[in-house]
RNA sequence: CGUGAUGUAGCUCAUCGGUAGAGCAUCAGACUUAUAAUCUGACGGAAGCGGGUUCGAUCCCCGUCAUCACUCCCA
């Protein structure tokens, strides 16, 4: 073996110039983090980067504000931290980018935990004033807003807190109202109704929240509807039939719908008793998959089926109402009723016609809506029929006890009698029942206000004359970038199909629908349009809150001034909540001194539903086009399995636990690693595999750091006086360059980390560093090699902290503090450096991946001998090269190349070299033969060298001797 | 049910229609001068499944399965 044990060397260890850095291997996020936070708190880095960027282009994400409920979930923070990086980075690529984060207060769930309190204590929030039960809302939202701030701030995001938005702020609640007053102005909101569930008992309408489901016995009744009209000849004197559960919808009924996909056939009752209510001859149409069903639920003894019934011929057939024509109905139902195509028809029950009565069901409703079907009004708040609705004025479907009422009974007894029931029977089901009264619910439809997609706009937009639907649709496209761009397609669609914007919500916690109406005639009413009485309610407003407007002299003060004031009444509907996050882009960037439209909106998925939804209507309506340049989406985040996160599943992964454990820089890379625009997966696996990660780098800094130490602008040399080594960085560098702005300005964050990461774990940890740790280590601090090296390094070091600090925010700053940064800076008041192109030279690139090729073979071949034992260190062998390939040879000769290979000594020889050479089969042309270093090892260095020996320091080289000298 | 997506190594992700790659993890080895580090090497894949188009399909088309989001007066 060369190394015999030299006890006779002395130690030179202390003659080295190792890495010498304070900067801690072990991260220590959790502890560490939170003193960063104070620090950018202490010098007011959101104020320093405002007034360092004044004058610059503006660049402004907008927050979409989360619900002030409960404590953060991974959702948040994936959110935030995306937007943090967003905003960060384009600070940093030359932008004055703002941040106003906000928080979204108004709405049910907090009115339903306020309420929650009510019932515990067995009291009736109903008997609670309104304004009472505001406050209590508006402290509750107040709190959570405290505790998600101090979170995500511990996320590290950085932005204006204290000047942060609420949709509750009295300056919001006013907008809001502004924006809605400015809607009726234009002429886009109009009353109409919507059937919701409601609560004949209690006489009011429910949330969701509210509704119970427990099982129920219903009646189940077959009805015939005669066809009147089509174009096949044996249709005469056919029915279609229909089946319900709900009896008193029947006289609402106003058309049939059936599904495109299932098959239906025309059956002939060929048997049956006399007595039955469906008779021999009858001609039924039903679907073929329920015809068994039908005919055994209707006693019918045989049947036959005549013939199939295609879609086509469906779409054109009109039935009669079953009381058309009947007498002392005085033709209340002597309309057609149409046979219309509904994607939520199936024949897994029924008959596969599903009767269709607008006004008392979800699907129904939207078939209505679509075929522009009549509303009926033909039910009142306690469940009862119109006082002169034919045969069943005043019979009420419940009794006040929640029991049934008369009016199935009657319904049926009426089908009967004119001989359109086929059947009838009971079903115990699923059926919904209100949470207070336990009693069964019905559909109803009730008075709402709308926002109208199709009616022009008459306004002084520039877009005037275009209905909503037209300008929001012609803004996705003519004003918006979709990252990424598929995001285009969902909002579009959406927009395209959906329905009138319903405004109003039955409730309390909310801004009100700040608008006085009187009837003008049965369903038709009158908005006042008064500027005066505007004025003074956004006065109001923004003086004392929305709470203004439910103040028992509400009406009387705001209306103060007209003759007819007794005439108008005060509606006291509360608005959607979207309509409020809607308006952020008027009062938080209009009224707060922001870029309007704003730069970038970025939020999950199901905001396409939600606030990109609501923001782009509303904007549209009052400005002509979407509030937003750009739109970025993100995923969801599930578990390690792909399975959406529950308590119940005990499987989620919480942002606080991994802040704890980990730190929030290895949060935030874990964000960096995956493509957050599709439904990512955390876990602790996957967590533990980014802090393994975040280790390496961060020792790939610490070893920048460590080499680094002393280093001074005299040292510094000019690149063109660099060795090549030096240079390919450089060259790299220049490259990076490109990716990383690119990467930042298109959002691409993933690509971006990768590329840095990998070029610092490749390039510089394990090729590079290296390399050069000889030079580092042990050349005089004069030597051009060190000294081109640390200028290097002083350059990576600059560009690598900056280009990574927008995504490890604290670990870069730590990283930059420790090479002696004043107390007033940061890292995060950087601008991403220039990087000259000039550095950029793609010949020496390619010249050096020919290098890297033959030093593969040579790695390959030292590898060999390590696993037989016959060396250990690199520096032990002096291997010989040949090189047949031209190109490879000419990038070879001229280098020091045993220090690229980091051995004592190597020999370049061209040609093919002997047969038992070593090679790779990647790489042709190239071969090596081993051989041991000749000479002896430098107690210094440690390389194998003749010229150890004969010095004034014992047992060096001459090299390192002069160091020591 | 519908609408919009996704499915490639244990994990995170690449692959103009042309022999499936990278990083991390794992395993093995070396070093002890980045040391709770560093270097080297190896292992690792019916590209969810089934059809079709094509000389050739991970990629294009159809179907199917799984997962996710949206659909509710809630996020």
């Amino acid at each position: 073996m060369a190394d015999t044990p030299q006890t006779d060397a002395p130690d030179y260890r202390d003659t080295l110039f190792l890495p010498k850095t304070e900067f801690p291997m072990r991260a220590g996020l959790p502890k560490r983090e939170p003193e960063w936070i104070a620090h950018w708190d202490k010098i007011g880095l959101y104020e320093a980067q405002r007034m360092q960027a004044e004058g610059r282009e503006p660049y402004e994400l907008h927050d979409g504000p989360p619900y002030a409920n409960g404590n953060l979930h991974i959702g948040h923070a994936l959110n935030k931290i995306l937007k943090d990086v967003v905003v960060r980075s384009h600070q940093m690529l030359g932008y004055n980018s703002r941040y106003v984060p906000g928080w979204d207060c108004h709405g049910l769930p907090i009115e339903w935990k306020v309420e929650e309190k009510y019932r515990k204590k067995g009291k009736n929030k109903d008997e609670v004033p309104v304004n009472q039960l505001r406050k209590e809302c508006r402290d509750f939202a107040g709190e959570w807003i405290g505790t998600q701030m101090e979170e995500f701030q511990r996320l590290g995001v950085v932005g204006d807190w204290p000047g942060h938005y609420e949709t509750m702020s009295f300056q919001a609640e006013a907008v809001i109202a502004e924006e809605f007053l400015k809607m009726i102005d234009n002429g886009l909101v109009y009353r109409g109704s919507k059937p919701v569930m409601w609560s004949p008992i209690e006489k009011t309408a429910l949330a969701e929240a509210e509704v119970e489901y427990h099982d129920h016995q219903s009646h189940t009744i077959w009805v015939k509807f005669p066809v009147v009209k089509t174009g096949a000849q044996d249709i005469e004197n056919t029915s279609v039939v229909i089946w319900t559960t709900t009896p008193w919808t029947i006289p609402q009924n106003r058309a049939i719908c059936f599904s495109e996909t299932i098959s239906y056939g025309l059956y002939l009752v060929t048997d049956a008793a006399p007595e039955n209510w469906t008779a021999k001859g009858d001609l039924l149409m039903v679907a073929d998959n329920l015809a068994a069903d039908v005919f055994k639920a209707a006693r019918v003894d045989a049947y036959e089926k005549v013939r199939a019934v295609s879609a086509d011929e469906l779409a054109g057939m009109v039935t009669a109402h079953p009381f058309r024509g009947v007498d002392d109905a005085n033709g209340e139902w002597d309309y057609d009723v149409p046979l219309l195509p509904g994607e939520h028809v199936t024949d897994e029950a029924g008959t596969g016609f599903v009767h269709t009565a607008p006004s008392h069901g979800a699907d129904d409703y939207m078939i209505g809506v679509k075929y522009k079907l009549p509303m009926t009004h033909n039910v009142g708040p306690a469940g009862e029929f119109r006082d002169d609705l034919p045969f069943f004025g005043g019979l009420h479907i419940l009794d006040r006890k929640g029991k049934e009422g008369k009016a199935n009974d009657a319904v049926i007894k009426k089908l009967s009698e004119v001989g359109r029931l086929a059947a009838r029977g009971k079903l115990t089901h699923s059926y919904p029942h209100s949470w207070r009264s336990k009693a069964p619910l019905i559909f109803r439809n009730t008075p709402q206000w709308f926002a109208a997609m199709d009616k022009p706009i008459e306004d002084d937009t520039e877009y005037s004359g275009k209905t909503l639907r037209e300008r929001a649709m012609d803004s996705i496209d003519r004003d918006v970038q979709w990252y990424p761009p598929t995001a285009r397609n969902r909002l579009y669609n959406m927009i395209e199909n959906r329905p009138d914007w319903v405004l109003s919500r039955q409730r309390i916690w909310g801004v009100p629908l700040c608008c006085f109406m009187k009837e003008t005639g049965p369903g038709q009413i009158e908005i006042l349009r008064d500027k005066d009485v505007d004025a003074r309610i956004l006065k109001a407003f923004r003086d004392e809150g929305a709470d203004a407007w439910f103040e028992d002299d509400a009406a009387a003060r705001f209306l103060a001034g007209r003759d007819d004031a007794a005439e108008w009444t005060k509606v006291t509907d509360i608005l959607d909540v979207w309509f409020d996050s809607g308006c952020t882009h008027a009062y938080v960037l209009r009224d707060g001194g922001g870029k309007w439209p704003a730069s970038v909106y970025l939020e999950g998925t199901d905001q396409h539903r939600g606030w990109f939804h609501s923001s782009l209507l509303e904007s549209s309506a009052t400005r002509g086009r979407a509030p937003y340049e750009r739109v970025v989406t993100h995923g969801f985040t599930l578990d390690a399995k792909g399975i959406k996160m529950s308590k119940s599943l005990g499987n989620q992964t919480a942002p606080q636990d991994v802040v704890k454990q980990y730190g929030a820089d290895i949060l935030r890379l874990w964000v960096m690693q995956v493509d957050y625009t599709e439904d990512q997966r955390i876990g602790p696996e996957i967590i533990k595999s980014v802090a393994d990660s975040y280790r390496r780098l961060r020792n790939t800094f610490r070893f920048m750091l460590g080499s680094l130490d002393g280093f001074d602008a005299s040292e510094r040399v000019d690149p063109a006086e660099m060795p090549e080594l030096e240079r390919l960085m450089l060259h790299r560098l220049a490259e990076l360059d490109e990716v990383v702005r690119k990467g930042y300005a298109e959002f691409d964050y993933q690509k971006t980390f990768k590329t840095v990461f990998e070029f610092a774990t490749v390039d510089l940890s394990s090729f590079y560093f290296d390399i050069r740790k000889d030079a580092l280590y042990c050349d005089a601090p004069d030597s051009l090699r060190r000294r081109a090296c640390r200028t290097v390094l002083d350059i990576l070091f600059e560009r690598l902290t900056i280009w990574l600090a927008p995504m490890l925010c604290f670990t870069m700053e730590e990283v930059w503090q420790t090479r002696g940064a004043n107390e007033e800076d940061s890292v995060h008041l950087q601008l991403i450096p220039d990087t000259p192109q000039a550095w950029r030279d793609d010949t020496l690139a390619a010249k050096w991946s020919n290098i890297r090729q033959v030093r593969r073979v040579v790695t390959g071949a030292l590898e060999e001998r390590r696993r037989d034992k016959t060396i250990g260190a690199s520096l032990e062998a002096a291997p010989t090269v040949y090189i047949a390939d031209s190109a490879m040879a000419e990038a070879v000769s001229g280098q020091d190349f045993a220090d690229i290979c980091i051995t004592s000594d190597i020999a370049i020889e061209t040609g093919d070299g002997p047969e038992q050479a070593f090679r790779l089969d990647d790489v042709s042309g190239v071969a090596v033969t081993f051989a041991i270093a000749k000479g002896e090892k430098c107690a210094r260095c440690w390389k194998i060298l003749p010229d150890v020996g004969g010095h004034s320091a014992p047992h060096t080289c001459l090299r390192c001797n002069g160091v020591i000298a």
